[in-house]
DNA sequence: GCGCTACCATACGGCGCAGTATGGTGTGTG
DNA sequence: CACACACCATACTGCGCCGTATGGTAGCGC
């Protein structure tokens, strides 16, 4: 073989960072259950004997890994979208910005999913009452009452969550054209002219 | 003991179906994971030899229990509503019937939280297809073109599957007035006078 | 009242995961 | 250069579940 036989080139030599990274990724693809020690040190190419030294045990790691991208991209999204003055054009951009998944929302999707969980259900209490909030206070710019307001942001906010959950069944898959256009109607149902 | 010791006085001597509606009442209660053998067992009172008499495997069971589920549940929903003249009247009933959440809408909301599983998805892809094409079919009734009412029957089951999910959370816990109040604005924001 | 069959118990092997104990190795620092 | 520490491997126990094998019992038809 010419290829150079250099062993240790790159030994993994982890980080607690590297297992809450690896946990994310999985989480957002394979659901919490998926994101078991034994597995995700295989996937890191080590053994568990590594996972004991950085965690005293699994709760511990999705408990880091659920703060972490509880910090990072919850207040990513919101401060990237609050920014824009007209609330309908600021609904409109969470709305976009949030359909187009990242593997930030592929990890909403899957906590969803766990809510039954005593250690996901405070996570997903905390997101869901802050972007309910936000996108309350975005109507109630816009000019509804408070009641009003409150009962469109429960609206869209439990549309954006079914949406998500329905959105990895391929029967009715949208192309770019008709997710527009949901979108422009979504949108025009929920803050008429 | 005064209390007479007839020994065999109810003897389980269970059939297939009673394992099926175990089996759907375990899932509603604690999602699929929670349908094992051993744990029915246990609940039913009897061993895992039983079982194995009625089904070849857990995945038979599962399969029969959703195809009851399927058929009985959602036919009777359906059949329930769409005698309802008015397409206005027949949303608003539907939306009614099926947030005041008896058990198998639990089950949906159980089923939802395992789509990825292929037991589960062609189910749940076939319950949503239906309820979607019920709904759209109503939107076009009550005087929206093609497109127009598509668009408002997605967000309509969005929202539905979106609340089912978020109805588990107790943080924004309504009363039953808010509840009718924000049923009534769902239905004004969907289909304006 | 005898046996056949439907239903169930008991006991076993295997797998995947959580967590513990303990020994080993590379790397930086004195 | 040696030593300490950070990081990892190996090997083990324990648990819950799936599925199999096999023997037991109650109630039916005859």
């Amino acid at each position: 073989m010419t290829e150079r036989t250099r062993k240790h080139t790159t030994r993994p030599r982890l980080c607690a960072a590297d297992w809450e990274d690896c946990a994310l990724l999985t989480l957002a693809e394979s659901g919490v259950a998926a994101v078991a020690v034994e597995s995700l040190a295989r996937r890191l190419g080590v053994t568990k004997g590594s996972f004991y030294w950085h965690f005293p045990n699994r709760e511990a790691l999705l408990q880091a890994a659920l703060e972490r991208w509880e910090q990072n991209d919850e207040r990513e999204v919101i401060a990237h979208v609050e920014a824009i003055a007209d609330p309908r054009e600021r609904v409109r951009e969470l709305v976009r910005q949030v359909s187009h998944k990242r593997p930030s929302h592929a990890v909403f999707a899957a906590l969803l999913k766990a809510i039954d969980q005593p250690l996901i259900r405070p996570v997903i209490e905390r997101v869901s009452q802050r972007r309910l909030d936000f996108v309350t206070e975005a109507f109630e710019q816009a000019g509804f009452g408070p009641t009003q307001a409150a009962n469109r942001a429960r609206l869209a906010w439990s549309a954006y969550v079914g949406f998500v959950q329905l959105a990895q069944i391929r029967q009715p898959r949208m192309n770019h054209d008709e997710f527009e256009a949901y979108i422009r109607d979504f949108i025009e149902v929920l803050i008429p002219r």
